[in-house]
DNA sequence: ATACCGATTGCCT
DNA sequence: GGCAATCGGTATA
């Protein structure tokens, strides 16, 4: 186990970017690097954890650790890793990875040759993870997180396709990579500015 | 029971 | 930039 899973989501989240999310899929090995997440808390109302556990969203309510797959929009699927202690319902979304590994793999699952893993949604399909895998441990599951280099530069900015909480900056990426879900805004605000500006 | 809508994506203008 | 796809969860009656 890893200590990440233990703290809180909103510190959690910006310390996941660089790991490696690694799959055992029937079709081979895939990993990524994962380059953009979000923070969600149970008293955030952008969380699916808001109105406190339900069927569908359990797993968030589980030890730090725990994968929370969801469907959403009546066709597609995305992944979070419960994160805190057992029953605080928080958690981080992955929302882009960098291809790594089993890039043919990707290709076929997504029937395109670029912008595989840009996007929660996105990396669900390149990666084929199936919605079993809701529930089970990241750090001993066929879905695993691997430690890895830190980014450069980590950017904070508002969470995407959220109504409510837009407030808070939980979403992070590595200022670096080619592969976010978005382009960069002009509204962005490095992370640890103050030991980058430092002359 | 019925209505509304989403932690998205891809295609269209 | 706008919007349809598509359906389970959640709210409302």
């Amino acid at each position: 186990m890893s200590k990440i899973v233990s703290i809180d989501a909103p510190q959690a989240a910006p310390l996941l970017l660089g790991w490696t999310l690694v799959y055992a899929s029937p079709s081979g090995k895939i990993s990524g690097r994962i380059v953009e997440v979000e923070a969600y808390t149970e008293d955030d109302p952008a969380a699916h954890s808001y109105r406190g556990k339900t069927e569908r969203n359990k797993s968030l309510f589980e030890q730090g650790g725990t994968v929370y797959i969801y469907f959403t929009y009546g066709m597609h699927y995305c992944l979070n890793i419960a994160v805190g202690p057992k029953g605080s319902g928080q958690g981080v979304l992955i929302r882009a990875v960098e291809p790594v590994e089993g890039i043919d793999i990707m290709q076929r699952n997504r029937n395109k040759k670029d912008n595989l893993t840009s996007g929660p949604a996105k990396l669900m399909q390149a990666f084929g993870i199936p919605k079993s895998l809701n529930g089970t441990s990241i750090f001993d599951g066929p879905l695993r997180l691997m430690p890895g280099k830190a980014p450069g530069q980590v950017i904070a900015t508002e969470r995407i396709g959220i109504k409510k909480g837009q407030k808070a900056l939980w979403r992070f990426y590595d200022a670096e990579s080619p592969h976010l879900s978005r382009k960069h805004s002009a509204k962005r605000t490095p992370l640890n500015y103050r030991h980058k500006n430092r002359a």
